[in-house]
RNA sequence: GGAGGGGUGCCCGAGUGGUUAAAGGGGACGGACUGUAAAUCCGUUGGCUUAGCCUACGUUGGUUCGAAUCCAACCCCCUCCA
């Protein structure tokens, strides 16, 4: 670990990014006598990036920290095809419109981790749909498709695990790996790039694209994945009830982002102040001294940086506020999650059951029922017993709302319009 | 192309004519206990205008007082053979 004499490497060895390197020795000494160029892959078939590839970006974050520069590659070829890595079934096909529209999402995102531009360092955002879409087929399978053995193709977990599941697996996504070892070579002609960072599972394909390195420009490439993150308890990491947790504020609001890292697992902290903050590792190590209770403060610490990094100090700091008043002060705080009804239907008397519904608590009124039935739902902090409970003006709070709660955490304010 | 097996709720998986909105498990949500944690225990887990009604066991028809369960056709998946 600290055998790393590279600030590159000692520093996402220090905080737990690394779980294989090919060739450590040689990649740290280059990290240490010039500039390197590496890139990640990030797919887009979503129109915003979700806390799972919060862990690859930050270790772009830290590259260009150190004095590297990192390249954010777009799939918006190789999402044409779609990884099979992983999966059981085949992955849906997107059109290229939503492709593009999605890409514009992502670019958002980057910029908040990365200084973009075309000075030294700074980092690049490059589509693979500029070199994959213009493919000659031909031309491709002479130059490309010659250094590929079929059969050790067969014996790469990815495809071998569909096999072995008599599981289809289609010629396009067979192409896959190749399509992303070749991005390598394309962004090692175009940028001098020489190293591939990735997830643990995009071990062999990265390997994939080294060999085809060596062999069509005897370059000398690396391999660097991370550990595949999931909390203490197992889970998939991002994963909540509501889905996933989105880096968007249009889709997952500050709060409840701030809320998601609240929530951590104890076990989980440390581990994720390195991964999703910048603090430094001395004061990660204070903090780790917590025990018990105080955990909670280092819940807090992560819950506003990691909130910092992507919607900015001053969301992330009014979101502390918010829970602060929410949880600790009992009161209410009208910067808590809002919704607008018409004041008319409250006027009209508004059913408990429809407003959660609106409020988005619940998923239908036969839910909003149960819960009730549970003791799980309050109106103004007051337990809601019957569920024909009809909200009117009168229930509106001096701040001029309505609190509907869900269990202890869920706050939902109805403002009328 | 031939022979056999199978498609059930968010997922896995029982169910072979009636009290089956469908066992059991997982997950999820709520409650208790706590520290807005974990573990544990309890409850809930199709929808609606909820003492009732509607929709649901691959699709479409049929048999029957009554079907997830029986029959026919079709679609899809798997196994073995070619």
């Amino acid at each position: 670990m600290s055998e790393y004499k590279s600030d590159f490497l000692r520093t996402l060895a220090s905080r737990g990014f690394i779980h294989q390197v090919s060739e450590p020795e040689a990649l740290d000494a280059l990290a240490q006598s010039e500039r390197i160029t590496a890139y990640i892959g990030f797919d887009c078939t979503a129109p915003s990036l979700h806390v799972g590839s919060l862990l690859p970006i930050m270790m772009l974050y830290w590259m260009q920290q150190t004095g590297h520069q990192p390249i954010a590659l777009m799939g918006g070829g190789t999402t044409r095809v779609g990884d099979p890595s992983g999966k059981d079934e085949t992955r849906q096909l997107l059109t290229e419109a939503q492709i593009e529209k999605n890409l514009v999402g992502l670019r958002a995102i980057f910029a908040k981790f990365l200084k973009f531009g075309d000075g030294p360092g700074d980092a690049i955002m490059s589509n693979n749909a500029d070199w994959l879409n213009t493919l000659n087929y031909i031309d491709f399978l002479r130059e490309v498709g010659r250094h590929f053995s079929i059969n050790r193709m067969l014996t790469f977990d990815s495809v071998k695990l569909r096999l072995e599941r008599q599981q289809e697996l289609s010629f396009l996504e067979f192409n896959y790996m190749i399509l992303q070892a070749y991005d390598f070579v394309e962004l090692h002609k175009r940028h001098g790039c020489v190293l591939q960072m990735g997830g643990s599972d995009q071990w062999g394909n990265i390997v994939n694209g080294i060999d085809l390195g060596r062999r069509m420009l005897g370059a000398q490439l690396f391999a660097l994945t991370s550990p595949l993150i999931t909390t203490s308890s197992g889970a998939k990491m991002g994963k909540t009830a509501q889905g996933a947790v989105w880096l968007d504020a249009n889709m997952v609001s500050p709060y409840d982002y701030w809320q998601f890292w609240r929530n951590t697992e104890d076990a989980d902290v440390v581990r994720f102040l390195k991964f999703f903050t910048v603090l430094p590792l001395d004061e990660i190590g204070r903090i780790a001294a917590l025990r018990g209770a105080e955990i909670n403060e280092a819940k807090k610490i992560l819950a506003t940086e990691a909130t910092a990094l992507v919607h900015g100090r001053e969301a992330a700091q009014r979101a502390e506020e918010t829970a602060r008043a929410t949880f600790e002060e009992g009161e209410l705080s009208t910067s808590l999650p809002t919704v607008d009804v018409k004041r008319a239907d409250l006027e009209n008397g508004l059913g408990v059951l429809a407003a959660n519904v609106q409020a988005g608590l619940v998923a239908s009124t036969s839910e909003a029922r149960r819960q009730i039935k549970g003791g799980g739902l309050k109106v103004n902090d007051e337990t809601v017993t019957d569920e024909r409970l009809v909200l009117t003006p009168k229930h509106l709070t001096a701040e001029g709302v309505i609190k509907l709660s869900l269990g202890k955490k869920r706050h939902v304010l109805l403002r009328p319009v």
